[in-house]
DNA sequence: CGGTTGGTTGATGCTGGTCAAGGTTCGTGG
DNA sequence: CCACGAACCTTGACCAGCATCAACCAACCG
C-alpha cells in the first residue's frame, strides 16, 4: 500500500527535454539540467500520489495519461482532469505540505518526477520557472472554470457531448481518435452514472453521430454534437 | 453599456497596505508603493469586468464581496466563485488577452485595480510577487477542485450543507454570520434552482438546524449539518 | 399605495439514478 | 486451443430527486 515506487526504475530524466520549458528559451538550458529528477513508470493499478500524502514532487508526464480525482466521504470519486503528456501536475507541494486530490494512470503512465526543494537548484532561472507556473496554474484555473460550468449548469447530453467536443478537437473530422477512458472514467469525470454515459452512446451510435471501436471514437456528425452540447436538450 | 467606470472616483490604492502582500516583508513595501493602481466603486448591478473583455487589470478586493461566474450558450450562469475581502482575482491577463469569466459585485464592492503592466514597475520585488501569486493561485485551483466535487458528486442537501459550513466556517457557533448571497446566487453556486434552496432552507428552519433573520444565518445545530453534509441523505 | 423584487410553497413531471439481468471482451490456466 | 472467470459494457424496468410551472406572500421603495 506504500511504496508502489521501489520497484521502478530511477532513471534521471533532463526538465529541458519537455516542450513546457521551451518557451523560456535556450539560455535556461544548463539551469533546467541541474535539477534532479526521476524518470518513474505507473501501471493502471498504481497510484501516483494519493490525497492527504506529503507533497513533495510535482510532476511532468512525459507519457500517457494521468486522471487527478477527489473522493467524498461517501466513497463518491469525482475526476478533477485528466492530464496530457507533456503536461505538469501536483504541484500542491508549492503551496501544502500535503496533496489535495489523487493521481494515479489511466492505462499506464511514465512521469518527470521532481522534488520542490529542487527549484533551489535553479538558482538565476528560478523566477522565470516560477513564473511559467504561475501562467499553467492560471491555464489550470481556466480550464477548471469551464469544468465548474460543466458541471454545474449542465445536462447530461451537453455534458457528454462537450466533452467529446473537447477530447476529439485535436482530431480532423474522418479520423479515429483514441478513447482510453472506461465509461467509469468519463461518468466520473462528468458526475453522471456509467448507465446514463452508456445510454447516451448507444444513442449516439444509433443515430450515426459518432462511431466506436475498440478504443476509438470517431465523431461523424459534427454539427449535430455541436449543437447537443450547447442547445439544453 | 462600456464604460461603468467613468463616473467612479479614481483615487490611488497602495499595494501594501494590504495583508495579502504583508508576508513579503517590510522590504518590498516601497516597490509595491510604486505600482500605478486605482481604488474603484461598484454597486451590485455594475460589473467589474465581463467574460470576454480585454484582460488588462488585476484586483484585489479590499471591501465587500464579488461573484465570478461563466454563462452557458443557453443563458444558465454557474457562479465560480465567490471574493472575499483581500482576496485577490481576474488573473486572466497575465495569461491571455481575455477575461474568462465576468465579476460582478455582490451588493458592492470597493477594489484595488492594477493594470498588469505594472508588474515591470516591480523590478528586483516582481520574482516574488509572482510567486505569491503563484502560490495563490494554487491555492485557488485547490479551491476549485473542492467545488469540482461539490458539483459533481454532492445531492442537494451535501451540497448546501457543505456550502453552509464553509461560509460560516470563522464564526464561532452561536454568533450570527451575514449572508450576503441571495437565494439566486447560492442556486447559481451550486447548482440547483431558486426552489430547491427555499425548501432545505425551510425545511432545516422547521427543524432548528438553522435560524436566520434579514441578511444573516445562524447554525444551531452543527452536528446535524455535518452529518447532513457527508451522508449522502 | 401599487409595483417590483425576492422568497415560499404546492402540484406535477422529467431526467437521470438505482437495481438487476445479460452480453462482450480479454486474460489466464488447464 | 478452448474454457472459465473477471472486468467492463449494455439494456430494461422502476423510482426518486430535483426541475419546472404557477400561485401566493413579504419587504422594500418610489
Amino acid at each position: 500500500m506504500e511504496s508502489q515506487v521501489g520497484n521502478k526504475q530511477a532513471k534521471k530524466c533532463s526538465l529541458d527535454e519537455f516542450a513546457l520549458f521551451a518557451e523560456l528559451g535556450s539560455k535556461f538550458s544548463d539551469a533546467l539540467k541541474s535539477v534532479a529528477s526521476e524518470m518513474l513508470e505507473y501501471m493502471a493499478a498504481e497510484t501516483i500520489y494519493a490525497a492527504g500524502v506529503s507533497a513533495q514532487h510535482f510532476y511532468i508526464l512525459h507519457d500517457g495519461y494521468v486522471k487527478l480525482f477527489k473522493t467524498t466521504s461517501n466513497g463518491k470519486d469525482q475526476i478533477i482532469r485528466i492530464v496530457k503528456a507533456g503536461e505538469i501536475f501536483g504541484f500542491d507541494g508549492f503551496v501544502d505540505i500535503r496533496y489535495n486530490h489523487s493521481a494515479v494512470p489511466l492505462k499506464y503512465a511514465t512521469v518527470c518526477r521532481v522534488p520542490v526543494e529542487q527549484l533551489n537548484a535553479l538558482g538565476e532561472s528560478r523566477a522565470e520557472v516560477e513564473r511559467l507556473i504561475m501562467m499553467h496554474c492560471i491555464k489550470e484555473l481556466q480550464h477548471a472554470d469551464e469544468r465548474l460550468l460543466e458541471l454545474g449548469a449542465k445536462r447530461s447530453q451537453e455534458k457528454l457531448a462537450s466533452f467529446l467536443l473537447a477530447w476529439c478537437n485535436t482530431t480532423p473530422v474522418g479520423e479515429w481518435t483514441p478513447l482510453v477512458l472506461s465509461r467509469l472514467d468519463i461518468a466520473q469525470l462528468l458526475g453522471l452514472t456509467i448507465e446514463t454515459v452508456s445510454r447516451l452512446f448507444a444513442q449516439w451510435k444509433r443515430e450515426g453521430v459518432v462511431i466506436e471501436r475498440h478504443q476509438a471514437l470517431q465523431i461523424v456528425d459534427l454539427q449535430k454534437l455541436t449543437l447537443v452540447a450547447h442547445s439544453h436538450e
